[in-house]
DNA sequence: TTGACATATCGTAACCTTTCGATATTTAGA
DNA sequence: TCTAAATATCGAAAGGTTACGATATGTCAA
């Protein structure tokens, strides 16, 4: 009689190793803690992050789309925001458990 | 006078970063998974995992080099269990916002 | 000691990610 | 319309990760 363990399903850790992925990138990782202090522009980001102009742009396509960001242009700037509600735990336990 | 941030330092970002691309995996996530219910052998994991032997010790030496999981031979079987303390938090944490 | 089992390591091919320069798109203002 | 600013996209180079077969190491039992 083998134990039984309860293990989530394939798809479901498919969806988690994805999802930490995405967030696994020190860059990324920043440009989420700025935002969760709220709205900022694509090159504000850019500057905070001492990233390129399109380095910036494609880690925040990256984030937007997987769903964790969102954003609205206005006039000639972009601006981008956390969508997920559950984005702000999520870093908050990763800060608490892998920093130092 | 410009906003002043707080922001988590480089190599914080560096390590918390490096802690979720080890995690960032479907295999390393079920094996972790596997772990918070107790001690396994390797040959346990990778049948649990459908995964090769070779394979299995990559992954499981990847968790143990970065401090996730220790383990010890008795005879010709090697145990891994889970060795951070943060982990099982981490990966509940996870779950819960990662998961569907 | 020999054979078999359990893990671990190594070299390499395949794949994915990141970065960079160049270029495109969108919008505001002269 | 022309120009510049802000953002986005593209293609290729560079680098990292994963998977796989082959081989090595460690342990037990006959």
């Amino acid at each position: 009689m083998a134990k039984q363990l309860e293990l989530p399903g394939d798809e479901v850790l498919e969806e988690a190793a994805e999802c930490l992925r995405v967030m696994a990138h020190p860059v990324r990782l920043k440009m989420v803690n700025i935002l969760m202090q709220g709205e900022f522009a694509v090159h504000e980001i850019a500057e905070l992050c001492h990233a390129s102009a399109n380095q910036t742009c494609e880690h925040l396509r990256l984030l937007k789309g997987h769903g964790l960001l969102s954003s609205e242009r206005r006039g000639r700037t972009v601006y981008y925001r956390i969508m997920s509600p559950r984005l702000p735990r999520l870093i908050e336990c990763i800060a608490a458990h892998c920093g130092s």
